[in-house]
DNA sequence: GACAATCTATCTATGCATAGGTAGATTTTG
DNA sequence: CAAAATCTACCTATGCATAGATAGATTGTC
């Protein structure tokens, strides 16, 4: 997911520069993949030398392993607030899936989805985050299905282990598609498609 | 997709040079991405200098659109013989999605997968094949779900083009959750949840 | 001998990284 | 509290490896 659609950059030049380079070096691997920038991009997204960037993050590991853990955190903010506002699991549910529509918008990966594909050639730290990354989206989402499902909110037809790793997939495999296409097309379908299997409880309390 | 799981590398060396630089090429795409795989990588693999490459493709971009022709060219023949094997339309089906089986097992994406993930970076022409290939799996597969129900051979739950989107969608970004699990765990898994809605006509032609 | 296929040698551009320096703030301590 | 020490956040300059590409032999083969 795409969590981690920083806030709006909050008065942008104001952030400190490591905060700025990871907001920098994010939406670069997003648009555009982990091989495919270099130091020289980011220090000319931010108006400072190469050299200087390596003053805060020693090797671009380090930097890609500090852009997964600010990501991961990102991630449990999301799925707290999306806990605490109290709705049912298939808002839960939906708030979820939302946080894939800006980045479908703006012709983007998610960064996990992004780095998973350039995963053999990761340095190794930054791959075992991507692979938490994963594993936390999907259990959350089995996890709110069950529970769903186990307080009555919600009809749920299928496993919902298998329902949240085709979720998760979807979802990634959508943002691969969408680039091109009208915005928030693909997540739109494939989302309705996924809601089809995890409907409302409506009436009969059935068997 | 990945269709072009070339055909179990015939002999191997007896090939001629430019199938196996894009043997070897396509192979590399798949396991570390576009980007991540240069002439020197390729003339190490198949024992000759990088400038000889340039011989037989002068760019890496003609390269990149030579191995998504043949990426093409894969696809159409097999969706040619899953149609003339004479199988349902559940059975087509199934035989398009066993395509990804391998590609899951040996931990790769699909080439156009993987590429699809690089776009921005790609040479024009090669982002245009990209584009194709997905459009061309999506609409065989839209296409066998309507054809399939109007034979009456499927009890269709939902939109067959939304049904086709996320289908193409979760085999795709199955395989990029799919690394580092047990073979074929993400493809059988998505396709399970795809073939509930997409079942054999068997009994009553109800109303 | 002509053409195909490969080679050696080399080029330019770029990537990540390091060494070493500097201006200015902050902290320590006599 | 002022001088000394240290730290922060940059800089210039440079190294060394790799990337894609080219020119111009050389070799093999019909």
């Amino acid at each position: 997911m795409n969590a981690a659609q920083r806030p709006a950059t909050p008065t942008d030049a104001a952030r400190d520069t490591p905060t700025r380079l990871l907001d920098a070096a994010q939406q670069l691997v997003q648009a555009r993949g982990y091989n495919a920038f270099s130091y020289k991009d980011l220090a000319a997204e931010i108006g400072i030398r190469t050299a200087s960037i390596h003053y805060h993050f020693k090797t671009k590991a380090d930097l890609g392993a500090a852009l997964m853990d600010r990501y991961l955190d990102d991630l449990d903010d999301a799925l707290t607030t999306i806990d605490r506002a109290g709705g049912d699991a298939r808002a839960r549910l939906a708030a979820f899936v939302d946080t894939y529509r800006l980045t479908e918008s703006q012709g983007m990966l998610c960064l996990c989805g992004s780095l998973a594909a350039d995963l053999a050639t990761l340095p190794e730290p930054v791959g075992q985050r991507v692979a938490r990354f994963l594993t936390r989206s999907e259990t959350w989402v089995r996890d709110t299905i069950a529970r769903g499902a186990a307080a009555g909110e919600l009809a749920v037809d299928g496993d919902p282990s298998a329902l949240a790793t085709t979720l998760i997939a979807s979802l990634q495999g959508g943002l691969l598609l969408a680039r091109g296409r009208a915005p928030s097309a693909v997540v739109d379908v494939v989302a309705g498609i996924f809601f089809d299997r995890v409907r409302p409880q409506t009436p009969s309390p059935s068997p």
